[in-house]
RNA sequence: UCCUUGGUAGCUCAGCCGGUUAGAGCAUCUGACUGUUAAUCAGAGGGUCGCUGGUUCGAGCCCAGCCCGAGGAGCCA
């Protein structure tokens, strides 16, 4: 049978043994058992789960039972029947084992203990073999799979924005250059500094640290559209919540208005997490153990009020509290907390203020909206007031903000009056500014930071630890 | 980038006030064991004490610089 349409281990452990002949392939977690028989662990990634594999010594060659340890790879051949064991419900009682590739167990890193999330970064290329980042891949591919299913189901065009951009005015962050002029021998203009011209796009060229500004074009033509796609940082951020590559979706939508882009966030990712405890229980539960585990030596101050599931649940079925960041500031100076960054108007709220209203205060996501102009982006379209701006930040208990969105400015005057009052260079957005000239609309959008997502649905503590190969200061390997 | 903290065996860690041959558990290897569940029991091997320089009769331990990790902060998604 082609391989394409061989059953895999999840499939089989779901089958009622009858002792039908069947070929499974993986890579061996344990091996364990006494001079007449042995048990073998194999895992193929389908499952959380091991397969377990029986081999009555005296049927095969004391050279290949040797050869089976922890991280080497098998094709076994055998009968699936009903375990005499009390750890499992089914074993592959072996006829002929295949080694199709070895692993010394005296080098292979991954042993049959716990280790560290620390070291393990340090062996990314094998971590996936781990049941814990099995796990989390899984799990990602579900949460990524979802969000194309939402907003297909939802009439939202997947939109490609570039990856390489010209455009560095969004002010979201440093950037990364794109160049292939000779670093030891760059051309120069007449006052010495670095000639772009020369360079390959004619000008400077940079990642893109979003594709907001192009959603928007698309979504002037299409009406909802999204973008998934990497994204580039390249902030000194040394925490557990950044990267200097993740991968961001941004939907944009015409005819949406403030609370319209609300009820989308909200909804969207209350989806997301129903879908991965429906489709990734198994991972789940294996990860909330874990987790409680890990915290068991934590004072209770520091554990999480609630079981990963219980969280996941509440949070897929609470309403968010919405509220206008004036409002926030009020409750803020009314708690009698001391903060560390005391709280005035105007100001951009902290870590420890947000952690506060979602943790303390509202014990549920909490949608922060209407934040003063000053602090948030030039393209937010300004409220009546003139003051505050029509911007929402989705909060989430023990992430952060999770969404940073906004309805639009989508008045030409008003639009080009912010982007000079912030200095921005408005030449080079000659092209965001026209949408606003030939039929603009009432538009609105947002970003999610997908490893954040998968942070929360994960109830993992490190960014690095929920994207197969993280980037971040001083570190590219793998 | 700032503050705090750490780097000792493959992994997780202990190592007293600077003192003789640097320890433990797990992993690995060898042996024992009639169905194991991170199997169990017995034994063995395994070290550039992050790097560089300094102080000292003597440095894993003290000093300086650098590299890397963790927790928190800032920036944000």
């Amino acid at each position: 049978m082609s391989a394409l349409h061989q059953l895999r281990i999840a499939d089989w452990l779901k089958t009622t043994p009858t002792g039908q002949t069947i070929t499974v392939s993986g890579w061996v977690r344990t091996k364990r058992g006494n001079k007449d028989i042995a048990f073998v662990a194999l895992s193929d990634g389908s499952t959380i789960n091991t397969l377990q594999i029986v081999a009555e010594l005296v049927n095969f060659d004391e050279e290949i039972i040797k050869k089976i340890q922890t991280g080497c790879s098998l094709r076994v051949t055998g009968a699936l029947v009903a375990s005499q064991g009390a750890g499992q419900t089914v074993d592959l009682q072996a006829q002929k084992i295949e080694i199709l590739g070895e692993a010394d167990a005296e080098k292979f890193p991954l042993q049959k203990k716990k280790h560290t999330l620390e070291f393990l970064r340090e062996i990314a290329h094998l971590r996936p073999r781990t049941n814990t980042f099995g796990a989390i891949l899984r799990i990602r591919h579900a949460l990524a799979f979802a969000i194309h299913k939402y907003f297909n189901d939802h009439h939202f065009y997947y939109i490609h924005a570039p990856i390489i951009t010209g455009s560095d005015a969004e002010g979201a962050g440093e950037m990364f250059r794109v160049s292939t002029i000779d670093p030891q021998n760059p051309p120069k203009t007449g006052n010495g500094e670095i000639d772009y011209s020369q360079d390959f796009f004619g000008k400077s060229a940079n990642l893109t640290v979003s594709g907001q500004l192009e959603s928007e074009l698309a979504a002037m033509a299409l009406s909802r559209v999204y973008t998934f796609g990497p994204t580039f940082r390249a902030e000194n951020s040394n925490t557990a919540r950044h990267l200097a590559e993740f991968w961001m979706i941004e939907p944009e939508m015409a005819f949406f208005e403030l609370t319209d882009n609300m009820d989308l966030a909200e909804d969207f990712l209350q989806y997301l997490i129903k879908y991965a405890m429906e489709h990734c229980a198994d991972d789940l539960v294996f990860l909330e153990k874990r987790l409680i585990e890990e915290e068991s030596q934590l004072k209770k101050e520091d554990r999480n009020p609630m079981p990963l599931l219980e969280k996941l649940k509440f949070v897929s079925e609470t309403a968010f509290e919405r509220i206008t960041y004036t409002e926030a500031v009020a409750i803020l100076e009314k708690s009698g907390r001391k903060f560390e960054f005391p709280v005035k108007w105007g100001i951009d709220l902290q870590s420890e203020h947000e952690r506060y209203l979602v943790e303390k205060h509202f014990k549920k996501p909490v949608i922060l909206t209407n934040y003063p102009k000053d602090i948030k982006a030039f393209y937010m379209k300004l409220d009546e007031d003139g003051k505050t701006v029509r911007a929402m930040d989705v909060l989430f208990p023990g992430i952060g903000e999770i969404i940073g969105g906004s309805q639009r400015e989508e008045d030409y005057e008003k639009l080009s009056k912010r982007i000079d009052e912030m200095g921005i260079h408005r030449e080079s957005l000659w092209w965001y500014l026209e949408t606003r000239q030939y039929g603009t609309v009432p538009h609105s959008g947002f970003g999610l930071g997908f490893e954040r997502l998968v942070l929360f649905v994960t109830g993992m503590g490190n960014i690095r630890d929920v994207i197969p190969f993280p980037r971040t200061p001083k570190n590219l390997e793998f």
